[in-house]
DNA sequence: TGAGATTTGTGAACTTCGTCACAGCAATGC
DNA sequence: GCATTGCTGTGACGAAGTTCACAAATCTCA
């Protein structure tokens, strides 16, 4: 590993949301936060948070809690890269306009600079705050800008040769949200977000918890 | 547990997954499938795909696999309610619409045939094929259809209040795409889809995997 | 200053999830 | 009919992730 410290993808999301909940869900002023105050805002155990909070290199003390601002400064060290990083959107159909509204203007560390599509409608535009370029220049823009992250968000049939052709380009981690299951090469860190397995499993315990209640 | 077996919720994403593969990946005409060739349309290891199996009660025959005919039966046995399970979608802006029109028409067992939202503009219309109700009715209209999954897309600083409402009504189970960890109490079922937390996550690790490649 | 109340940091236990590996068996070939 | 092949079903093992539990540290207050 990089930076000699192999740290957990779980612990890397939940550091993500604590970062949030700090910035925006401790009221102000309060210098300090103890660990079962993040825990409960982010609704897993004390000991979860810390043992979270050791791999940023924090310390806390007894009695008084963690620093908020030494918390945040530890987590952006460990999340965030000196300069901008950049991520890619392709497919820019629903699904990817509504992510697109909702990240532009997010965090400023962390921006989606470029988005491809095949619909020549919607090439050369500029869509919710993005540039929509034809998958043509997808290699080229992905070079110029060192762009390594990548939501996909087209048609299921297009999913596989899409991310062969992301993996081609220099893209070494992607957010999947086509309904298929993604075949990448060891080194691409991929992260799979199929709705409708999510739907139909918490259709599967909805209706065992009905169920059992009655 | 309600019907003597407890199933891991891994398990039951995965098993929606192999039915939609055998449904549609399976050259037609095949009567059978091995585990190994599953297992690579869904990218999991052979043994997982037996594993997953097992709780389906499913059995193939060495040298000839499973019958094709028998898995999608038997999973559907386990997934699905006799009767059509209806979901509701709480929180029609971009999202909620890019979900709406993903799911309409897909799966004839499991529907969402009800939405909600406080924007009048929204609500008393059909929206992508799916009948739009101000939040008054919400109560009336999920006892009404016997709903007990919700989707939450409702924005973040409205997420906890729409859950408790949503508990209070008799919700089971709720898949949430709001960036924030909700409170539920015991007896339902819960699925945290936060893409800020998924998005950092897959850049992280993409940028320590093109760092590690220098 | 010292007693008491809290909270941190972390080894160890535990739980959950996935893989290995192999016995046992259906199909096939001889 | 018997040997061979190759896949299934599953106990045992291993890895990842979470919680327990407690010593050490710090704060509060008399
Ligand atoms: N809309 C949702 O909420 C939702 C939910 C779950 C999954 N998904 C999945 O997300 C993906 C996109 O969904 P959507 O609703 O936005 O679909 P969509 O049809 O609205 O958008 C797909 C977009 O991809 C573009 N496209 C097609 N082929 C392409 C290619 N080869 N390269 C680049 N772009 C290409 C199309 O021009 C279109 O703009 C689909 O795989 C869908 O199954 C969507
Ligand atoms: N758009 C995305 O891709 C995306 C990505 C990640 C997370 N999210 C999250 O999903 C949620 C919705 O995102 P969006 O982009 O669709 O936002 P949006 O603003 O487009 O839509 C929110 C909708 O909720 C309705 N609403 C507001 N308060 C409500 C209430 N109390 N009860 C019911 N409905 C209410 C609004 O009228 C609006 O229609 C947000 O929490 C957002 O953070 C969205």
């Amino acid at each position: 590993m990089m930076n000699g410290v192999t740290i957990a993808s779980k612990t890397v999301g939940r550091l993500s949301l604590y970062r949030r909940l700090l910035e925006s869900s401790i009221p102000c002023g309060r210098e300090h936060v103890f660990s079962h105050e993040l825990a409960l805002l982010a609704c897993v155990t004390p000991a979860q948070v810390r043992r979270d909070l050791m791999s940023t290199g924090c310390s806390g003390s007894p009695g008084k809690g963690y620093r908020t601002k030494d918390l945040i400064d530890g987590i952006s060290k460990v999340l965030d890269y000196p300069e901008v990083q950049r991520v890619a959107l392709v497919g820019v159909g629903n699904l990817g306009r509504a992510i697109l509204s909702y990240f532009s203007g997010r965090r400023p560390n962390l921006r989606i600079t470029a988005s491809f599509d095949t619909d020549p409608q919607k090439t050369g535009r500029v869509i919710n705050g993005c540039r929509c370029h034809p998958m043509s220049e997808l290699t080229a823009v992905l070079g110029r800008e060192s762009i390594a992250t990548a939501i996909l968000a087209v048609p299921a049939a297009r999913a596989q040769e899409t991310t062969d052709l992301l993996v081609a380009s220099g893209i070494h981690g992607i957010l999947n949200y086509a309904p298929v299951p993604l075949r990448v090469p060891e080194g691409v860190f991929l992260e799979e977000r199929d709705m409708t397995m999510s739907l139909e499993t918490v259709a599967f315990f909805a209706r065992r918890a009905a169920l059992e209640r009655k």
